[in-house]
DNA sequence: CGGGAAGCTGACCTCCGGTTCCGGTTGCGT
DNA sequence: ACGCAACCGGAACCGGAGGTCAGCTTCCCG
């Protein structure tokens, strides 16, 4: 798992942060991901702030703007997503598909506590994704050969491609934003996986 | 199929509009549902009333806020959805799957080219949708006959319930908003219609 | 055709959340 | 210990979008 905890702005890079700073980004990261696994989606940059206990103005010397903020968010998910993938990868005693499925499976319960991935899902913010770009990468390359796999072994549908899985994550994120009473992003989930089948 | 033109304070039904009144309302709903088919999802009041050659005060006369104004979009969307599904059942030549997986697939056509609904689909908002109730209500008892009898049939998958439609629909006006290349709603559904099969 | 109710207009108000900015504070190399 | 660059705080700022209202216009009934 490559944790890189990127600055902000990486490029010929600079001396290490000094260190009460690296401390409060580390806060602020972590507030932002509590801020965001509750209920409530539009969470902002005070409360961001005020959780963090630390200063607006703080934030912003971290992230340039929200999405900077999200972009990490989404940048570290993705990195727990490609660790689902690896270890479906590497798993040597179930097949090929269901190997898919459960990294479908894993992903989706990691995304359900993460509003901020889902909302950069769904509404395919371009600018979000970019702080993020090195690791959707590696993830489509990883998806690509699950999918490789599942269908060499003619277990999932013919016409299922790599950006399917996006796709449908995405689907399944605004059922689990909405989650009205009745509605189960399990059973759509498991839905899903049913019509993958070969 | 209900063409109700309702008036958005309707109780103790009042005298009827008078006739500019009437042409503008028509004209704002006509304004707003073109702007909703457009790309931009956001679509605002100013504009509305711009499109439709009216005041925004205007706008406000007929519908006492913007939620009201999507509400009687979506309000006419369902009946449209209803509509489908009518068919649907009355159809005689095709199967049971095949009636449902029709009218699923109809009533994504039409949403696809509304904003409005989609938003409402996604976002659960309960306040757009109480303009819609009894569209709504109609809708779910004509979806559980059309189950019912893929059930009977034994070509629906057991676990399937009504509230399922909805949730699906939802999960692909998500994948419809977003569009990314290589995304393909059509594709998202076959691949949910292929899952739903017993 | 005249009066008045119904309807229309659009500048303005308000709220809200992201972003900025600068005076004060603090870690850290020397 | 000293000094300064990096860092912090949070009140103030700003723009955008929904919503209001006072004054004017239009329809329609008698």
């Amino acid at each position: 798992m490559s944790t890189k905890t990127s600055t902000d702005i990486e490029l010929g890079n600079e001396r290490p942060l000094r260190a009460d700073a690296r401390r409060n980004r580390e806060r602020i990261i972590e507030a932002a991901r509590e801020l965001f696994a509750g209920e409530r989606p539009n969470v902002q940059m005070d409360e961001v702030a005020q959780r963090a206990g630390v200063g607006v103005g703080t934030v912003y010397r971290h992230f340039s703007d929200k999405e900077a903020l999200m972009g990490e968010l989404v940048r570290q998910r993705f990195d727990l997503f490609n660790e689902n993938l690896r270890q479906a990868l590497a798993d040597e005693h179930s097949g090929a598909f269901a190997a898919l499925a459960a990294a479908l499976r894993a992903n989706l319960v990691s995304v359900a506590e993460d509003a901020a991935t889902r909302f950069a899902l769904m509404s395919g913010g371009e600018r979000v994704f970019a702080h993020a770009a090195s690791e959707m990468e590696e993830f489509m390359l990883l998806a690509n050969e699950l999918i490789r796999r599942a269908h060499l072994a003619g277990e999932l549908r013919d016409d299922f491609q790599a950006s399917d899985i996006p796709m449908v994550m995405c689907g399944i994120c605004a059922t689990i934003d909405v989650s009205k009473p009745g509605w189960d992003w399990q059973r759509h989930l498991t839905l899903i996986l049913h019509g993958m089948r070969a």
